[in-house]
DNA sequence: TGATCTTGCAGAAACGTGACTGTCAACGCG
DNA sequence: CGCGTTGACAGTCACGTTTCTGCAAGATCA
């Protein structure tokens, strides 16, 4: 059995290679790959003649081959912070499907896709994977994670700062502390006598540096802190410290909620204590979630405007990928949003009949 | 310059390379391969001997390079519907954020990961990927996606059942159907004489079987159909739509609403028209959000499990990949639940004050 | 009219792994 | 002692691409 003949030899039936192509186009593979790849030095003709082959033969070439040779797979890692064992959390709902959506749709626009990856260091499913970087969210303190991947040598850029001496290759966050301290400020102005807090127990950056905020304002102004902390990973735990922190002897007359469901577990809460938002208590709490806007009253949020961070998480990533200004600035810090609602005014702007929900501003 | 000395010729300085282990432990490429794949005949003292070395040298194999040769690379494409620009949209929010969840964990259990791609057919960017697989949520009716795919002999298994004569691998659904026949008899129980439907325009199945059961129903009973269909991507029609259906003068007194916003899109529709629920207006909506456990009053929602539904997904897609049991099913129903809150319900079932909210079931 | 340059393409070497084949010694058995 | 068998490795090829080098043939120029 003659050599020759076994031309198509490992190939599966309906994958031509390129030299598939090359062959039904009477030239050589280089011909075929410059020719794909707008390379090389060839008439139009001939480029026009391989491409039209190739499209006939319905070549693709191998994403594996190509990124075995040129290095580059065009795949960024997305880590999403994991409390328990689930790869993202209750209270990061909204906010990390919006950023993730912003963060696909900015990485498909510069040809790259998002693969998503535990934070848990599992070397068989994170090994197994060729990535150009690494996207990862609110990163623990220490993370072995990333500490193995810069090592790798891989770019790895997170949203929110990292903590500790983690060495990641940029950061991109909120200023949490300069949108605690206008929202106290915000509720204060509102005729707010004692703001309380619901906060978390978990030591990431976004809690601690909010918290911080807060105690700090309170020492300024001189008020008692009044705050109720919990597992921010578990739903039913809000509901809970809502109710205790609105339960207090010293409860306070306005609340701003640092995780999402807040806003309703409050609400909930006041209800069952016949209080009236916001004549009797005024309510803010962070959310990216849309169901603020029709509840009654309508929830004052904070948005951390995730779609802009993860559209600057991936640029940022994919500039230092391609090894595009490495000059510019590591560190990106993206305004937060406030917007008001009703239960945060003493006097609602309109007592008139309102009309059918207008748009969310973006 | 001799060419024995380039040994570490292109790799990078971070990685160590197959070649290099074999020339720490003083073995060849084939003992090392063997040894760390646990194939061949080799001592278990050559083994640890070659594994320790491997591991002193933070020896990681290439993915690209092991993708090539084994032609498998341990990546599932994820697609999701896109209606307009976005990967996915407002109306699936939490249902696709549950499902794609559920699929990440049965993915990663068994040594896969999830690549988010485009439903969009840009070459460049799936032919740049190597899948084994591809997971595809709601499919619309001859996707070019879907078709290229099973072409090229890669496994699709669709959330859904697909339109037409997609041919998919296998697919995983709820059974529709029986579900909104079981909401509108369980609204009729509880004294609905005129129900309602906010419904879609678009032409996914989901939406078509949801209709057309509403329809039958009516038909069998004997009620006029009153419903409104809107685009469902835009978030800001639902509300527009829900006060048209209250605002018709065949007003229903009961109302289910398609997508996961109608609920508070219903709410405030009512609070507008002065309709108490559920004293006048009785409502259900298909959601997995569990903000409407703690609205006012709860509103009854019909859950499709997404997370039953992103698991069994993966499961059968990662059987087909590995040729497990082709002799299974490929069509999997998995049952709906209806989680029955105070907007369903004529007689609220306790009058007494409630305790803090009680956790969600599973 | 050679000498040099440009054009248009072919050959072949990698990229890093997995798998097949080959080699050499030791060993059991008649 | 001859022979087949088995253990324990080494050599080598192939996966499908990109890219570097090189080679003819025509164009340009002194």
């Amino acid at each position: 059995m003659s050599r020759a003949e076994t031309s198509r030899r490992g190939s599966r039936p309906g994958r031509a290679g390129i030299r598939d192509v090359a062959a039904a186009a009477g030239v050589s593979i280089t011909t075929v790959s410059d020719a794909l790849n707008g390379k090389g030095r060839l008439p139009d003709a001939t480029r026009r003649h391989v491409r039209e082959v190739a499209d006939r033969l319905g070549y693709r070439p191998s994403a594996a081959a190509r990124t075995l040779r040129t290095g580059k797979s065009g795949l960024i890692g997305l880590t999403v912070t994991t409390y328990g064992d689930e790869p993202f959390t209750f209270t990061e709902f909204a906010y990390f499907a919006e950023m993730a959506r912003a963060a696909t749709s900015a990485a498909l626009a510069r040809g790259y896709a998002l693969v998503i990856l535990p934070a848990t260091s599992r070397h068989d499913v994170w090994s197994n994977v060729a990535l150009d970087g690494t996207v990862v969210i609110d990163p623990s303190d220490h993370d072995p994670v990333v500490s193995e991947l810069v090592r790798q040598g891989l770019p790895v850029v997170s949203d929110g700062r990292p903590a500790g001496t983690l060495p990641v290759t940029a950061w991109v966050d909120n200023d949490h502390e300069a949108a605690v301290l206008g929202i106290l400020d915000h509720l204060a102005d509102a005729g707010a006598r004692r703001i309380g807090l619901l906060t978390g127990t978990t030591t990431d950056t976004y809690t601690h540096l909010s918290t911080t905020a807060y105690l700090r304002w309170c020492e300024r102004v001189g008020q008692d802190p009044v705050y109720e902390a919990y597992p921010a990973h578990d739903p039913c735990a809000g509901a809970v410290a809502a109710d205790r922190l609105l339960a207090r002897p010293d409860r306070p007359d306005a609340v701003y909620g640092l995780f999402d469901p807040n806003g309703t577990d409050l609400l909930a809460a006041a209800r069952r204590y016949g209080l009236r938002v916001p004549e009797d208590l005024l309510l803010v709490c962070c959310s990216e979630s849309t169901v603020y806007a029709s509840t009654e009253p309508p929830i004052t949020t904070l948005s951390l405007k995730p779609r802009r961070i993860g559209t600057a998480v991936i640029q940022v990533l994919i500039d230092a990928i391609e090894g595009l200004g490495p000059d510019q600035p590591v560190e990106q810090v993206i305004p937060t949003e406030l917007i008001v609602r009703t239960s945060s005014q003493r006097r609602p702007p309109r007592t008139t009949v309102s009309p059918p929900r207008s748009p969310e501003r973006e």
